[in-house]
DNA sequence: TCTGGGGTCCTAGGACCC
DNA sequence: TCTGGGGTCCTAGGACCC
């Protein structure tokens, strides 16, 4: 006893859909879907409201498809500046109330409010004025979850939604667990989900009546443990530690396949800016470097290498990307996605010594924060290599 | 109607070292 | 001469999530 914890999983409701209803409210009632626009070749729904979602358009479904069956849908490209916006007001009232805010995604997040109650009161009664202190603040709806765990929690906050509140009461987890259809146990996708049914088990109790041992076997340590705890409403570790690595990526999907190498490396070239820009703005520092290739027939291959020295300059990384993804250039072959990225990244160098830049080096990062600069200060003002203008002309 | 973009984590094999 | 394990780093691919 005592050990107990109490967390809340604060979830926003269709959360873009619903800042673009709230700043524009004739669109309120209104079947509205943010994302690509149907005529935008290869564009996908990021967010569907509740409106739209009852013709059946959901999140990354392809926006043709949207439009069909919802013809009277209200595209709208969307505005990340204002929804990041949004999403840190709400941490705020969040960490109002305890100083243990877990931020898991833009709309999503979970709180920690163990042995607060002589301060705010009974978790439900938090609950509740979370609920109301958000809407009062921004005009949207949350749905919140209360559990033991992380975990349970999530689970709970989408029992009711919209604008929900569900409990699981300590003591009946795994009676939780085993009400709860496999397809909606976080962690189980699409593959997962068909891999399971194959080995013959379609309920999360069909997976309880196994022996811990024998999931092992079956589906390997990992998962097998994973699914051996999560049918008991034991924690699962899924959610709690800290991320033990960072990485940045751009990508891009085209249009219309490319099949010639000057686009494809103008396209890296660009990526290479993206990437290297968000980098040198957090002050961070990477030597491992990804290109990601997706062809026509939608595979999709990696090529990775990891440098002696951190990457200073876009130009070097470019240098890096074109070599790498030359390894993979097949000419009759045409691409489709393009994607570059840091992993491994660091905030800190911890041997100076072991890294000296040469001049040339500190010379170019020197001239490329002071792009990064101008950029920031004036982003109007857009910088840009003049290759990439030329790419831009037709 | 073909399938976005930005992430994290896991698996598995090979290299290399002890 | 032919044969160990364990640990760590790296690469490539894949699953999952929002």
């Amino acid at each position: 006893m005592g050990t107990e914890r109490t967390i809340l999983h604060v979830d926003m409701d269709a959360f873009f859909a619903s800042v673009e209803q709230h700043d524009h409210p004739e669109l309120k009632g209104k079947p509205v879907i943010v994302g690509g626009r149907p005529e935008d070749r290869r564009s996908v729904v990021s967010t569907a409201s509740y409106e739209a979602r009852r013709f059946g358009v959901h999140s990354a479904m392809p926006s043709a498809t949207a439009h069909r069956l919802c013809p009277q849908g209200i595209f709208i490209h969307g505005n990340m500046k204002r929804y990041a916006e949004v999403s840190s007001q709400i941490m705020e009232i969040l960490g109002n109330y305890s100083p243990d805010v877990h931020q898991i995604s833009i709309d999503e997040a979970s709180i920690d409010i163990t042995g607060t109650e002589l301060l705010f009161g009974k978790p439900e009664e938090v609950a509740l004025r979370i609920k109301k202190e958000i809407l009062e603040a921004t005009g949207l709806t949350v749905s919140v979850g209360m559990a033991s765990t992380k975990y349970l929690a999530k689970l709970a906050s989408e029992v009711n939604k919209p604008d929900g509140f569900y409990t699981i009461p300590a003591g009946s987890e795994e009676a939780f667990m085993l009400s709860l259809p496999l397809k909606d146990v976080w962690g189980i996708g699409e593959k997962t989900l068909k891999r399971i049914n194959s080995a013959g088990f379609y309920t999360t109790r069909d997976l309880h009546n196994v022996p811990e041992e024998t999931l092992k076997m079956v589906f390997g340590e990992n998962l097998g443990l994973f699914l051996y705890n999560v049918v008991r409403g034991k924690e699962t570790g899924i959610m709690n530690e800290q991320p033990r690595e960072h990485s940045i990526s751009n990508e891009i999907t085209f249009p219309y396949d490319l099949t010639d190498l000057y686009s494809a490396e103008t396209a890296l070239l660009s990526l290479s800016q993206s990437v290297m820009f968000r980098l040198l703005s957090k002050k961070q520092y990477s030597k491992t470097v990804t290109v990601k290739i997706r062809f026509d027939d939608f595979q999709t291959i990696t090529v990775q290498e990891t440098l002696e020295d951190y990457i200073t300059s876009s130009d070097a990384l470019f240098e890096r990307a074109k070599a790498l993804f030359e390894k993979k250039y097949d000419a009759e072959r045409g691409i489709r996605l393009l994607g570059l990225g840091l992993s491994n990244v660091k905030d800190k160098i911890e041997d100076e010594q072991g890294s000296l830049f040469d001049f040339g080096e500190n010379k170019r990062k020197a001239v490329e924060q002071a792009v990064l600069k101008i950029n920031s200060k004036h982003p109007e003002a857009k910088l840009k290599k003049a290759r990439l203008f030329e790419g831009n002309k037709k």
